[in-house]
DNA sequence: AAAAAGACTTGGAAAAATTTTT
DNA sequence: AAAAATTTTTCCAAGTCTTTTT
């Protein structure tokens, strides 16, 4: 054994190749295991990985029959089988974890083997309410209609006089339900469940929610809702940024500023052409909380910002000139510039009123119509991003994209809806990808996973 | 068979890096 | 160029589940 370069009480060297840490260690206030493994990247993660999803499909093979099972168990006369079948069911439908026991010193969190009379409550005819502490102390609050068997069951599991603390599945273990479940499949655990239903769930959400004919905007939306989907049945939460109000509300002032703008457009456009008030009356629409309060803020807005410009232009212009030798451009023609500008929108305030609207540089109506056609498209983007983000202020999407979603799933829907994958995997899940033996295929999984978005392409 | 030990995945928050806005 | 916002990566604790020991 030769003597370590640093310096430290060292055990001795392993060599162990059942194992895929690089160094182990019992740490020393709670006593706890710690590792050192390679990073996700690697091929020995990847594998992993790899292995995992294929386990979650090989559960679409049986999880009818297991589906079957459970489903006929749940009238068993056996309480442990009944119990059991319960607990499966909710394993299945609500992605719960297992629920290991848990010591004394440790949070008290619960998983669904270890549920107790507190945590469910019976909202009849065929409700039941969740409500308890998850991994990580997250709760886990859900309504849902279940199996009237299973509302009967957890009826007659939470009566016999057990009290608030008593565990609702008194006769299942997470060993014992682990157990039968490697009966229908070897390798077969509770978290199987809950990768297979994520990716199956995420699958179906992108089928059912994505068309060709669709905007990149809106393919993007629909991707990013079926994610949430996966996440919010695993329960992935995220705490609200604080910024997130302040940054809606910017938002959506923006929003109306590309209502404004349309809104000056068309003004041009029936200033120009009359005709079209009634030809393409549909044009009026889109802009209802547009109200004259905005206007006025905005107009004030827009005159700030461009006094702003023209000052930093000043400025900066004065420096170079500094820089050259030659003297500053007095103030008095910062002024006259500001004075032009607060000119303009006294103008622009005086049009408020009137159908009319000053035409600029117009000559084509056309061109203007093509203009219109452009901001409602980016207001029709500009609205769905909104919408994807506040959706998403509260629900963790990354855990389940990484975690759970077979990263298939995402390189085959980018491919037939010619998404750059790059938009939705960050470098590392890339790099992960490509090296874990997702595909057999090597010349299928650079398609897939192309090199060129790791940015090193030459 | 139960308990403890051991190994590995999953999880949100914080930190760091990157992009966007000012 | 700085600041702010957003995204990505890191961090490490908290889970799951298997293996070993009692």
């Amino acid at each position: 054994i030769p003597t370590p370069n640093v310096p430290g009480k060292w055990g001795n060297i392993v060599h162990d190749n059942t194992v895929t840490w690089l160094a182990t260690w019992k740490e020393n206030i709670n006593g706890n295991f710690k590792y050192v493994f390679l990073a996700a990247g690697s091929s020995i993660k990847g594998q992993s990985d790899m292995a995992k999803f294929e386990k979650a499909r090989e559960l679409k093979k049986h999880v009818a029959r297991i589906r079957q099972d459970y489903t006929a168990e749940l009238r068993s006369k056996v309480t442990a089988e009944r119990q059991r079948a319960t607990a499966m069911y909710f394993i299945d439908k609500l992605a719960l974890r297992a629920g290991n026991e848990k010591g004394e010193d440790e949070a008290d969190t619960v998983g669904c083997c270890s549920l107790r009379y507190e945590h469910v409550t019976l909202e009849p005819p065929n409700k039941l309410v969740f409500d308890f502490l998850g991994k990580d102390s997250i709760r886990y609050f859900n309504t849902v209609e279940v199996d009237p068997q299973v509302f009967k069951n957890m009826r007659i599991f939470k009566g016999n006089g057990k009290e608030e603390k008593d565990p609702i599945f008194d006769r299942v273990t997470t060993g014992g339900l682990n157990k039968h479940l490697q009966s229908y499949m070897k390798g077969l655990t509770a978290k199987v469940f809950r990768t297979y239903n994520a990716s199956i769930t995420f699958q179906q959400q992108l089928d059912a929610n994505t068309r060709k004919d669709m905007t990149d905007a809106e393919k993007l939306a629909a991707y990013h809702e079926a994610n949430r989907m996966v996440a919010i049945l695993c329960n992935h939460q995220k705490s609200v940024s604080k910024g997130h109000g302040a940054s809606m509300e910017k938002m959506s002032d923006k929003l109306r500023g590309l209502k404004y703008q349309r809104m000056k457009l068309r003004k041009v456009l029936f200033t120009m052409d009359p005709k079209m008030k009634k030809k393409r009356p549909e044009l009026t629409e889109l802009e209802s909380d547009l109200d004259d309060d905005f206007i006025e803020y905005w107009e004030e807005e827009l005159k700030k910002k461009d006094i702003e410009k023209a000052t930093k232009k000043f400025e900066k212009n004065n420096e170079t000139r500094a820089e050259k030798g030659e003297k500053p451009e007095p103030q008095k023609k910062l002024d006259e510039t500001i004075k032009k500008v607060e000119a303009e929108y006294k103008e622009l305030k005086a049009e408020r009123k009137s159908k009319d609207v000053n035409i600029g540089s117009f000559k084509d109506p056309e061109k203007v119509l093509a203009n219109i056609e452009k901001i409602d498209e980016r207001i029709q983007t500009f609205k769905i991003n909104m919408e994807v983000k506040d959706k998403g202020k509260d629900v963790a999407l990354g855990t389940s994209k990484i975690n759970y979603l077979d990263p298939r799933i995402t390189a085959s829907w980018c491919k037939t809806y010619n998404i750059p994958i790059e938009k939705l995997f960050s470098k590392t899940l890339i790099v992960k990808c490509r090296r874990s033996p997702v595909l057999s295929n090597a010349s299928l999984c650079s398609l897939l996973f192309p090199l060129q978005s790791l940015g090193h392409s030459r």
